[in-house]
DNA sequence: TCGCGTTAATTTGTCTGATAACCTGACATA
DNA sequence: TATGTCAGGTTATCAGACAAATTAACGCGA
């Protein structure tokens, strides 16, 4: 039922040990939401260090959703339901992650182009035409265009009314074009830039018109061009 | 560029205020990869606190990827492309939150569907094969009922060969499997396993057979089977 | 001059003990 | 019953110290 919770492989340090050996004990003991750990000093004495680590090791837990602190009350299992959901970004972002990436998001900015079709309102329009318009200035830097290109997305994936879609579509856009950034810093975009304007455009005319069939392939189209800008081979079936 | 990092709302720790203002500090200096933080005594005399809170706060950072520490050498603002991606539950699990919940997980399964239609491998069938067998053990509660239907869809997307689509889908499969737990403890499933288990065998067979586009459809058809099965509406256009 | 151990200063990691802020339950009282 | 008070326990914060690791300067020999 439980997934095993990222983030405590790669450090070493003490509380970081402790931490993934407490979680161990939550689950084999079969503590469920709301049940009370053991105390800092209890827990202390049965790790056999210091209380200052113990505190450290409880606080990557309550940073991970896992346990609630209170204070003078003690510390809580929190509510598996509600605990955030965590993805991690490989060490090295070679290309192959990369590609894993872009993969991962293509399917949900083809939807998030469909949903917004579907449930854009009249703010949701405004903000996707001044994002495209902020594309009208030829001259820019690759750095600022980069950022009217997040911004597109952002503003779509915010018309979906889904929180979710921005949440994730923004933490993950941004990790892409961070990449795209540092990897070619000195790459004249000109033509790129009218490409992916017009690309742009045609997405924002399929869902003003309100079209998800329309803004699925449009998006799909801007995706594989995107792809193919960054030397990237995506396989767009369907 | 930067996206707003999530987690320091609720919480009003003196080290967690701490955490949000060295964050906004660094972002403010224009601190980027590599660059090194203030001394934590330093900070402590900065900010008017003990070693112990600012400790707790770069700790905080730690775990949310923003900053490393080295042991002798200090702390430094850590790589943004490599950042862990975080997706927030909301505090209160209702029907709204869990249908948007519902509508970020339905693409990614589709997608992951047909990856898994492509780049199956050998041991992947035998896996996707396995979690399709302990369907057909009849009788069972509700719990293990459940367990099965997720890890066969975690084998699925083991077979996408994309290890973001089993952290996503993993840890999104399981916020929602606690929904449904929670929600329904006490109901008869048993003419709903069984239209489960058929659901799951033509998904499993147009992933066996190579077939991307009948996977998709299939995995939408036990996508909107399901959502109706808890008592959800989705469209499931395209 | 260049390479290379050695050393000293700096910094994070951990330990110890103490105090403040807070919560919980028992108890007394009206 | 309802309420206020109190005592004990727990987390949050503070202060100081030592251990462990890194870094850079230094001296020395080739």
């Amino acid at each position: 039922m439980s997934a095993p919770v990222p983030g405590f492989a790669r450090n070493t340090q003490l509380s970081t040990r402790i931490a993934a050996h407490l979680l161990a004990q939550i689950e084999a003991d079969g503590l469920t939401t709301g049940a009370r750990l053991p105390t800092e000093a209890q827990l202390a004495r049965d790790f056999g260090v210091s209380r200052a680590v113990i505190r450290e090791a409880i606080a990557q837990l309550r940073n991970e959703g896992l346990v609630e602190t209170r204070q003078g009350a003690g510390a809580f299992v929190a509510d598996m339901a509600a605990r955030p959901i965590r993805l991690d970004a490989p060490q090295d972002m070679d290309s192959r992650a990369f590609q894993q990436l872009f993969q991962l998001r293509a399917p949900l900015e083809v939807e998030a182009a469909a949903l917004a079709a579907h449930h854009r309102s009249a703010a949701d329009i405004v903000r996707i035409k001044a994002a495209l318009a902020r594309f009208d200035q030829p001259e820019e830097s690759a750095d600022s265009s980069v950022a009217a290109d997040l911004e597109f997305h952002r503003a779509l994936a915010q018309a979906t009314g889904n929180p979710y879609f921005v949440q994730f579509l923004t933490a993950i856009s941004d990790r892409i074009a961070h990449v795209i950034l540092a990897a070619r810093a000195e790459t004249p975009l000109d033509a790129l830039h009218a490409q992916t304007r017009r690309e742009h455009a045609a997405i924002c005319a399929a869902i003003v018109a309100g079209d998800a069939r329309a803004a699925r392939a449009a998006m799909r189209a801007h995706l594989a061009g995107g792809a193919q800008r960054v030397g990237l081979q995506l396989d767009m079936s369907d």
